[in-house]
DNA sequence: CTTAATGTTCCCCA
DNA sequence: TTGGGGAACATTAA
């Protein structure tokens, strides 16, 4: 459920709820959530105020005045601002004016203290000009779809978007981030920016369960032309869609749109 | 029953 | 040091 453009939705929809509120109490469940003490983790949030929420790469901050906290929804969290506990709750935070969930069947997100970990992840791929990508491009051997899943090479791109960012700019996912053109690394970069700001505008992508910090789904599922569209005509030229192994992860690819 | 799923990390090997 | 491939983590749904 969680790439740059979902978290961005998570962040815009919990930024005006949880910014001014304290938290009062914390109670995690998960040890894989929360590796490590978690009644520790409990007493170092209680009592914070919340000065700020943003999005590095997949990642939610949560500031207060002299430290953090950093939650990564992994392949199924939710952080919700309303809702009672369930089976998969692993996070309540109780605050002065409300309450905060943490939900997540799979466990893979984790919630943490500090921000070691997003001080690690590469560059914003909405924030990164032409000139330092492509140069970054250059320098990598790696199939261009490994590449861009890379979050110590660009934050935030995940597999649904990394293969429509290909499709729209015409790159085959097995390309070599090296081997590519000038003029195809630019295309690739306009291609990136586009697709996630109106991936964005949509609120993201629900294909199976997202939903943002409300509860609500997005809709750019509905836009997608490659992800999850196996065997369905290209929007383009109306070759079947395929669907490959590539980097360990399911990818859809034109065969004859997207050229090595 | 088997497979795959919006993610990341770790281990082995070239 | 870089990169490929696969397993592991836990759960659900097709």
């Amino acid at each position: 459920m969680p790439e740059l453009p979902e978290v961005e939705t998570v962040v815009r929809t919990l930024a005006p709820y949880l910014i001014g509120r304290t938290i009062v109490s914390a109670r995690f469940t998960s040890r894989f959530v929360t590796p490590g003490n978690r009644a520790k983790l409990a007493r170092q949030v209680a009592g914070r105020r919340i000065e700020s929420v943003l999005r590095r790469g997949k990642f939610i901050v949560i500031r207060f005045d002299e430290s953090a906290l950093a939650v990564h929804l992994g392949m199924t969290g939710k952080l919700l601002t309303a809702g009672v506990e369930g089976a998969h709750t692993h996070g309540v935070f109780t605050l002065d004016d409300g309450v905060l969930l943490y939900d997540d069947p799979r466990q893979f997100g984790r919630i943490e203290w500090g921000d070691a970990r997003v001080k690690k992840l590469g560059p914003e791929p909405l924030e990164i000009g032409l000139t330092e990508f492509s140069r970054a491009l250059r320098k990598r051997k790696t199939r261009v779809k490994a590449l861009l899943l890379n979050q110590a090479f660009l934050a935030g791109l995940g597999n649904i978007y990394v293969d429509e960012i290909l499709f729209a700019s015409g790159i085959h996912p097995l390309a070599h981030a090296s081997r590519l053109s000038a003029t195809r690394a630019a295309k690739l970069h306009q291609a990136m920016i586009d697709t996630l700001r109106l991936a964005i505008e949509h609120r993201g992508s629900s294909i199976s369960d997202y939903v943002d910090a409300d509860g609500n789904r997005g809709n750019f599922q509905m836009l997608h032309r490659v992800y999850g569209r196996e065997g369905e005509p290209c929007t383009v030229c109306g070759a079947a869609i395929k669907k490959a192994v590539v980097a360990s992860r399911g990818t859809h690819y034109c065969p004859v749109c997207q050229k090595r």
